[in-house]
RNA sequence: GCUCCCAUCGUCUAGCGGUCUAGGACGUCGCCCUCUCACGGCGAAAACCGGGGUUCGAGUCCCCGUGGGAGCGCCA
């Protein structure tokens, strides 16, 4: 049988690191399987769930490269074969409808919370056979009342949950919509979903799908129940440190490779490797190798990751990237080197793309204003001269190179008795407006003799206005 | 409260009864390299939650405890 897997988030929120795992691990198990890979919004909440959402969820995959092979479907559009399926278990006695009030449900779990009982309901409409006029009736799952549910899950292994600890959970709502419980089975169901690999939030559930599903005469899928994903602190995800849309991590900076193997070492890995490409955490990934215990992000790990693929990736692709970045920063970078040698400069100085455009904005616009603390100390009466001296030699270079440049600080640093560095600061608080910038020589390469002209002179004029 | 899940360095993890004086990675701390920031190189500190069993032998299996987490909605 062929493999399907199905990632369901509801659209009440954004794609947050958790979910996107989770879509992960169902990606990665299906094709590792040569299977197929679903994606299914579950919308049925119809209060809490948005358009703006659902734009982000599907955004978000695209991001990632998580493509699916069918949908996204909507359970929104299913409502007529939910329907079908709640009369179907209606009439083979498998639910019945329950007249109980908000109010009495509310009481009898009070009671029960009183005498320390886990509140369930009752069954009191089990087996009702009037039916009061005026009130709508909910319907309810009938729960088998003995026997136990065993669950082999996949990663947990063997869970057994007797019946008794399970009540009979609404089905379908007084106004006759169908309740996630209802939904997911009907769709793993006809999706013909042959592995439910979801939160280990969801463990409880499971017995009373399966209770659901055997009513139905379904065959049972496969469970895996991933571990949670905690914040920096090991305590429950918090918006700030996560669980925050994976688009804001794009927004930051990150490439979907850093992504996506920080989230797969999250619970998985494969002997001591840290780094996979999609191309092996497929050929490598084993849903039953996955850990069973929850885990805490690390944003200084997926800073180290992002690192990496900045320096090893093709620079075109880095490219691509960083030009998006550059955009969101309103710079044209047609009005400057060529990106992909600034991203040669750059990359092994930079954790983020974000970080990395910031920091080479100087390249494509003006300087609007010298770092504050390091026009202080290196844009001074001293360094005047000496950024006199390198314009006049700067500008009389035969041939704008790296190695002419690095020449010329060089002789001018030697003929002043000064290290390098003592040259190579002013230089650069002049050119780039701060004291970060990639080797001095292919800084001024990079930037070109008319800007660097251009710059000296305005650093020089700076140095003489800040003196009267 | 009840049910279920979980437990190796600060963090992610290797370990699937002997090869563990517990390995790797991030981070941290030294040293080296160096024109800034970085990259890189070398090195160090750092963990089997506790207690009982089982076994010739337990980080690895079982039980109890402790500590975390999840669920207990006409939310998903």
């Amino acid at each position: 049988m062929t493999v399907r897997t199905r990632f369901a988030p509801s659209p009440t929120g954004y794609l947050h690191i958790g979910g996107a795992r989770t879509a992960l691990f169902n990606w990665l198990h299906a094709r590792h399987h040569g299977g197929a890979f679903v994606l299914r919004i579950e919308d049925t909440d119809l209060e809490r769930s948005t358009p703006e959402a659902v734009n982000a969820i599907l955004e978000g995959m695209a991001w990632l490269g998580l493509d699916y092979d069918e949908g996204p479907f909507y359970q929104t559009q299913r409502f007529d074969r939910y329907r079908e399926v709640i009369h179907q278990l209606l009439e083979s006695g498998h639910a019945y409808r329950c007249y109980c009030s908000k109010e009495e449900l509310e009481a009898m779990r009070e009671a029960q919370r009183a005498r320390g009982e886990k509140p369930r309901y009752d069954g009191r409409c089990r087996e009702r056979t009037d039916f009061p006029q005026g009130e709508e009736p909910v319907i309810r799952f009938r729960n088998p009342r003995e026997g136990q549910v065993v669950v082999e899950d996949l990663i947990h292994g063997r869970i057994v949950f007797d019946n008794t600890e399970l009540d009979d959970l609404i089905i379908a709502r007084a106004d006759g919509t169908p309740t996630y419980n209802l939904t997911v089975v009907v769709d793993d169901m006809d999706m013909k979903i042959t592995h439910v690999i979801r939160g280990d939030d969801h463990i409880n559930n499971t017995p009373r799908q399966i209770n659901i599903l055997k009513a139905l005469g379904a065959p049972l899928p496969k469970y895996a129940h991933v571990p949670m994903i905690h914040g920096e602190n090991g305590r429950k995800l918090s918006k700030r440190e996560g669980a925050a849309s994976v688009l804001e991590y794009r927004d930051m900076g990150l490439l979907p490779e850093a992504v996506l193997n920080y989230l797969v070492r999250l619970g998985w890995s494969h002997g001591d490797q840290e780094i996979f490409s999609p191309d092996e955490m497929i050929r490598y990934f084993d849903i039953q190798d996955v850990n069973k215990a929850a885990s805490a992000l690390n944003q200084q790990k997926l800073l180290w990751l992002n690192q990496h693929y900045i320096k090893t990736l093709p620079v075109e692709h880095i490219a691509r990237h960083l030009r998006w970045h550059l955009g969101r920063l309103g710079i044209d970078t047609n009005t400057g080197p060529e990106l992909e040698r600034i991203i040669e400069a750059q990359r092994e100085r930079a954790k983020t793309l974000r970080g990395m455009a910031e920091n080479s904005a100087f390249f494509y616009q003006e300087i609007s204003a010298y770092d504050e603390k390091a026009a202080r100390k290196h844009l001074v009466a001293e360094t005047e001269p000496l950024l006199n001296e390198l314009k006049a030699a700067f500008g009389k270079l035969p041939e704008w190179s790296a190695e002419r440049l690095h020449a010329v600080i060089q002789s001018t640093a030697e003929k002043h008795g000064l290290k390098l560095g003592k040259v190579a600061q002013p230089l650069r608080v002049a050119c780039s407006g701060g004291t970060v910038s990639p080797p001095i020589d292919i800084t001024l390469e990079l930037l070109g003799r008319e800007k660097v002209l251009k710059r000296l002179e305005d650093a020089i004029e700076f140095i003489r206005s800040s003196q009267l």
